[in-house]
DNA sequence: CCGCAGATCTGTAATTCCCG
DNA sequence: CGGGAATTACAGATCTGCGG
């Protein structure tokens, strides 16, 4: 786990990496409280099967900005390379934002994945490592962290080293267990499975909403806002209305130019009537598609 | 602390269901 | 088929959770 520190070894190790066609990053901050945080570190993995941490390149590019460039010219912005992320969106902003190319973000790919599959009170990194990558139980004390100290303490630098590891870990993991390609799905096998468990979700599902109902009325009447972790909350909000020839009146006056179109809603369209024919009507056209299910009588397979 | 992608909430419109 | 009720779709406002 080579932990690089010479500016002659990072360059030597971003030049390496230009050769992958994947990496797993992640980065370090300093002063993240602050207005100015600095980047720290820079973790870089090229070989998702290292569990250990043994292959991560740590690269201290503290007060280093001319070495975190050369980083995004020769990685960050080259399309050739997939960057792996786990909330790509944090580490972007230091590396390189919106002119990064061909990023995958762990987080988002976590979130797509069903409930039911990786049943997860979170989706941090060290959660989704922990349950999907069959790691022992992850101490995230580092993560708050001071990265802002030289020298780093071994500690510090193992942390590092592992989230790396674990990203490598959870994106495989995840790629496994993302969507099924359609036009290869057995529908047969889909149906069953859904007359399968169609009972039990219904119980469930009419008392989950019956339950949310009660306790949403209940709290109000017992003016509770706050038990057991459930919340009652109100807002109100405004919503602004101008009688139709009032805007037609004051826009024409003032000359006033507003650019938009009106819904014509059912009711609008027969009040218009023959009006319809006069006017220059944009329509749009879309489809909606959905599933309706029939009710089902277990049915004897008969011999 | 903070930016921001998604989820969630909520009101309204559109569509479908249902009954005589 | 009419017409009201129920369901679904959509859009805008607001909330949440993630990283260090």
């Amino acid at each position: 786990m080579p932990y690089l520190i010479k500016d002659t070894d990072i360059r030597a190790a971003i030049a390496n990496c230009t050769q992958a066609k994947t990496l797993w990053l992640d980065t370090e901050v300093a002063d993240y409280q602050t207005d100015k945080p600095r980047l720290s570190l820079i973790q870089v993995l090229e070989d998702a099967s290292d569990r250990k941490g043994d292959r991560v390149f740590i690269l201290d590019v503290l007060e280093k900005p001319k070495l975190v460039a050369e980083f995004i010219a020769e990685i960050m912005v080259n399309p050739a390379i997939e960057k792996v992320f786990h909330n790509a969106q944090y580490d972007l902003n230091f590396l390189g934002k919106k002119k990064a190319k061909n990023i995958t973000c762990t987080l988002e790919l976590a979130r797509k994945i069903p409930y039911y599959l990786v049943p997860l009170p979170n989706f941090q990194l060290k959660t989704l490592a922990e349950h999907l990558g069959d790691f022992p139980s992850i101490d995230k004390t580092e993560q708050r962290g001071n990265w802002g100290y030289r020298p780093l303490t071994p500690n510090q630098i193992d942390y590092a080293k592992m989230d790396a590891v674990y990203l490598a870990q959870v994106h495989q993991r995840l790629l496994q267990l993302a969507y099924p390609d359609p036009a290869a799905e057995d529908i047969e096998a889909l149906t069953l499975r859904y007359r399968q468990i169609e009972d039990r979700w219904q119980q469930l599902d009419t008392e989950v909403q019956q339950l949310k109902e009660r306790l949403k009325a209940a709290m109000q009447a017992q003016n509770c806002s706050q038990i057991n972790g459930f919340r009652l909350s109100s807002q109100t909000r405004t919503t602004k209305k101008v009688a139709f020839k009032h805007l037609v009146r004051v826009t024409q006056a003032l000359g006033f130019d507003l650019d938009l179109s009106v819904q014509l809603t059912k009711e609008i369209q027969q009040k218009l009537g023959n009006l319809m024919t006069e006017l220059p009507i944009d329509e749009e056209i879309s489809t909606s598609w959905r599933l309706l299910i029939e009710e089902w009588e277990e049915q004897e397979i008969p011999f």
